[in-house]
RNA sequence: UGCCCGAUGGUGUAACGGUAGCACAGCAGACUCUGAAUCUGUUUGUCAUGGUUCAAAUCCAUGUCGGGCAGCCA
């Protein structure tokens, strides 16, 4: 959990087209329960824009008192892998741990309708239908919950898991008359299609398509060779009605399945079975899918399933400005080593905005922020910030730490002398106490903190000039020393020593104040300071033109946005901390005063596990922080306007 | 090219035939022992043209612009 200090309110629930639809059925009793999913598939790790899906679904399920399914929509084995899976688990289970976990849906390990079978036919999670509610008690919610509870070793579900159930309502399409076996190749097929031709296989009959689909089955055929299609119509207009493909024959091993199968079916006829299997209710996807939408809906009413059956709402995905959201394009910057990883915190993935600092409140609070519509917008990444911020201004502790130091000497404090100050830990949230922090003759300021010649309006410390210290002394500056090269040393100044919290003149108005930190008592950290990842705010966009424009071939086919990557998207320094921070939590979120908001990061060393008996080399630093966000700064605006 | 979808300030959204509102961003100011936070004020909008109606962002038609689909990917 993420829960650092402060638990915010949840934002008020919001209301969209989609909400809308779900509460007139809640209102209507057209379904027992709402049942929603979320399905991604397990080959790649899930970004912000899934983050706005899982929001959506699991706030959807919540708001009405429902159940979110997590389903790995996984019929391609070719692109998937467990590490993928295991880290959507993670992920799904990071962002609504305290929020929507009490519906999110899951299965006993190892289990499948097929496994839980009473009575000859699936066992549902959840009613598929009010036919069959009709046999559950009203309490059958609870019902599946005691289930979910009862069973200590619970998974998500799996398309794969249905691979059984979905095999027999291809064969029962074939029955039908309704599917049949397509020797065509890739190429013939793609052609037929185009044209609206029928397939020569098209009017095979019902035994050799069993024949043959049986032995596609037992893996007679190689890979391309056949394919089972639905029989629709091959003149219609919509392209996904032309005969689609529902079967595959590869030969492959599956991450969840194993060798058990060498044909897959497609999307568009396992993902509308997961749902009805599932009882979902709101099968809610992106916009693109929208044109598979009659293909859903003609694969349900032709296998004669019982009624109501799920339904598919489209909505649009998000694009965030500086950002690039392709999966593709996110594991080329992962295998290039163009980041550090799927996790880097510089990565629009949710596990890189988890590393960063961000917590799942900010990250639920922006996808309730941005709205749910079927307009293609792009967002502007400001809106992101702003959740953030005003989610860690809330509960983050306020520390003092100098990232680029200049050194100070008060000449008119004692030498040896140390004083303990008192310090807020957080102006926003009292309960949040107050800590010690040491001063003492030699300090640290932060270098944008000192200007020989001072800008307009610059209010902060100058040659001659006077500045609060944050909790201590208001200090002047009388001199700057520098090495024969012109490279300040270090100020020494004076204190007003009666200007402390509670002395004489303490309330003395000074226009600056700036933090500081006690150079005998400091600790060093290591600090990455993140930057957005690309320079431009509209990535996708530049690459795309750059391709198109591009048979000046300098950037490359694909249009090269990795040269739009910020080359100061990370910079490192060694901070200079106030002691208290050697004590700093992973769990917790800090305010470096002025700067930023920090949270450890997982490559820390902290605790008692402190590697302070370090023997070689130079000092390590065990302590590291990553720059979540930086405060807001009006000064930065104003210097760039002079 | 065919089919589908969409269009409200700079950006994202609300208004469901009856006063165009909210958030972000911007700008100006107040306050401040964080140039943060907070508070106050404020610039900017219904794609176009017709039609229906007492009344249109909303309904209809046409156009324009934008997006999606046309993998044995999802």
């Amino acid at each position: 959990m993420s829960n650092p200090n402060t638990d915010n309110p949840p934002p008020a629930a919001p209301s969209d087209f989609i909400r809308d639809i779900v509460e007139k059925h809640v209102a209507e009793k057209k379904y027992p329960q709402i049942h929603t999913r979320f399905p991604p598939e397990p080959n790649g790790y899930l970004h912000i824009g899934h983050a706005k899906s899982i929001c959506l679904n699991f706030g959807i399920a919540h708001e009405f008192d429902g159940i979110c399914n997590l389903r790995m929509d996984d019929t391609n084995p070719a692109k998937e892998d467990v590490e993928y899976v295991d880290s959507i688990i993670e992920d799904v289970n990071w962002l609504i741990a305290g929020w929507a976990d009490k519906n999110l849906g899951l299965k006993p390990k190892g289990k499948t309708p097929e496994a839980v079978t009473s009575n000859g036919k699936p066992d549902f999670y959840l009613p598929a239908s009010v036919g069959q509610a009709s046999s559950l008690s009203p309490s059958s919610k609870e019902k599946v919950r005691d289930r979910l509870e009862a069973c200590p070793t619970l998974e998500p579900f799996y398309a794969s898991d249905y691979f059984d159930q979905i095999y027999e309502y291809a064969v029962a399409l074939i029955k039908k008359g309704n599917a049949y076996v397509c020797d065509l190749t890739p190429d013939q097929t793609d052609e037929y299609r185009r044209n609206a031709k029928e397939s020569p296989f098209r009017n095979r009959t019902v035994a050799e398509n069993l024949d043959l689909f049986t032995r596609m089955k037992n893996g007679e055929f190689p890979d391309g060779t056949r394919t089972l299609r639905a029989k629709i119509d091959v003149t219609a207009p919509n392209i996904w009605m032309r005969d689609p493909l529902i079967y595959r024959i590869r030969h492959a091993e599956h991450h969840h399945t194993g060798g058990k199968w060498c044909i897959y079916p497609m999307y568009d006829f396992a993902h509308c079975l997961s749902d009805y299997l599932e009882g979902i209710t709101h099968s809610i996807c992106t916009l693109e899918f929208e044109v598979h939408r009659p293909l859903y809906d003609w694969i349900l009413e032709n296998l004669d399933l019982p009624r109501p059956l799920p339904h598919q709402y489209e909505f649009a995905r998000l694009s965030l400005t500086y950002t690039i959201m392709s999966k593709r394009k996110l594991m080329q910057l992962v295998n290039e080593k163009l980041v550090t990883g799927w996790d880097d915190p510089r990565m629009p993935t949710i596990s890189g905005i988890r590393r960063r600092g961000v917590t799942a409140e900010a990250l639920r609070a922006f996808a309730y922020n941005i709205g749910i519509t079927k307009y293609n917008g792009l967002t502007d990444v400001a809106v992101l910030e702003f959740a953030i911020r005003e989610d860690l201004n809330k509960r983050a502790l306020r520390r003092l730490a100098v990232l680029r130091p200049i050194k100070v000497v008060i000449t008119n404090y004692p030498e040896g002398k140390t004083e303990e100050l008192d310090a807020v830990n957080n102006p926003e949230d009292e309960s949040a106490g107050k800590r010690k922090i040491p001063f003492s003759r030699e300090l640290y300021i932060e270098q944008d903190d000192f200007k020989e010649v001072p800008p307009p309006k610059y209010f902060r410390l100058k040659p001659g000039g006077e500045v609060r210290l944050k909790y201590a002394y208001i200090i002047k500056c009388d001199e700057v020393v520098k090495d024969a090269t012109g490279k300040i040393l270090e100020l020494r100044c004076t204190a007003d020593l009666d200007s402390k919290s509670g002395g004489a003149t303490a309330a003395r108005k000074v226009k600056g104040t700036i933090h500081w930190v006690s150079a005998a008592h400091a600790v060093d950290a290591e600090v990455r300071l993140y930057d957005r990842l690309f320079t431009v705010p509209e990535p996708d966009k530049v690459a795309a033109e750059s391709a198109s424009a591009g048979s000046s071939g300098a950037t490359g086919p694909s249009g090269d946005f990795k040269s739009l990557l910020n080359p100061h998207s990370l910079e490192v320094v060694t901070a200079k901390c106030e002691p208290s921070l050697k004590d700093a939590k992973p769990e917790l979120r800090y305010q470096f005063e002025r700067l930023a908001y920090f949270a450890l990061d997982k490559d820390s060393v902290v605790g008692s596990s402190r590697r302070d008996d370090r023997t070689a080399g130079p000092a390590v630093p065990t302590l590291i922080f990553n720059r979540t966000i930086t405060l807001k700064d009006a000064w930065a605006k104003e210097a760039q306007k002079g």
